[in-house]
DNA sequence: TCAAGTTTTGACAACCATTTTCGTTTTCGC
DNA sequence: GCGAAAACGAAAATGGTTGTCAAAACTTGA
């Protein structure tokens, strides 16, 4: 893994939530670095790639991205104020899916779900 | 609702799966219509608002909508060949989501569930 | 250590879906 | 019909993302 693409994974680590290609890029440049835009594009696809991060877009269509602590199949509950993620895991909708797929002979079914709310902190104010 | 909004729903509604905006603005003009791509993209932003069509994003973040059965909330199972769209409702989904965000503390939480895999049809070939 | 070849990088331009702008056309109430 | 208000559409602007290409950095073999 060359250094660029490790500032970027480290980047995106030092934050709890999804960020933009933008902002990672944003914070890279604040803190001194002087990478360019097209590399931060390039480490996100590798690193999504490689499975390494988790991707999912915002209702305005742009990429966010978040290192996520497995790389086993799982999902996101995300606070809609902070972008903090936690991530979550649930037999129940696995079970679900397959469930429902099958009832209406579809094949080969997969998912994707996403959780969002305003968590304890940001609930607060 | 006018004319032209009328037209861009129809075209929505003749589809069973989901299209992208730029598709129905290439349907309605091979069906003869001077209808512009503004129009098109107006139309499905108050149709969307008035919660008359669904919208989703897909993984290279188009927006693709749907004329819905029902204006409740439920979920999709779309088949990724053809993309027909079977409308689901799961009680379970539901219930799993709303635990999740509680045991997290979170408030307001909301979802979105989307069941992909190839239809019986496609799956023949 | 040095030169040739390979990979990575980043400035800039190109893309493409979507939105804005703005002058024109259509619709509607009277 | 008439005029105000809403709808339209062509063209330009926007903004995230990708492609291009020459320069920089790293490898390798001698």
């Amino acid at each position: 893994m060359s250094t660029r693409r490790e500032a970027v994974h480290q980047a995106l680590t030092a934050s709890s939530g999804f960020r933009s290609a933008q902002d990672l890029y944003a914070d890279l440049r604040a803190d001194g670095s002087k990478i360019g835009l097209t590399t931060v594009y390039r480490a996100l696809q590798a690193l999504s790639d490689s499975g390494d991060v988790d991707v999912l877009r915002t209702d305005e269509g742009e990429a966010v991205y978040r290192a996520c602590d497995t790389e086993d199949h799982h999902h996101h509950l995300v606070c809609r104020v902070c972008s903090t993620a936690v991530e979550i895991e649930g037999p129940t909708v696995e079970r679900w899916t397959a469930e429902i797929g099958a009832q209406h002979g579809f094949t080969g079914v997969t998912h994707t779900v996403e959780v969002f709310g305003t968590c304890a902190e940001c609930s607060k104010s």
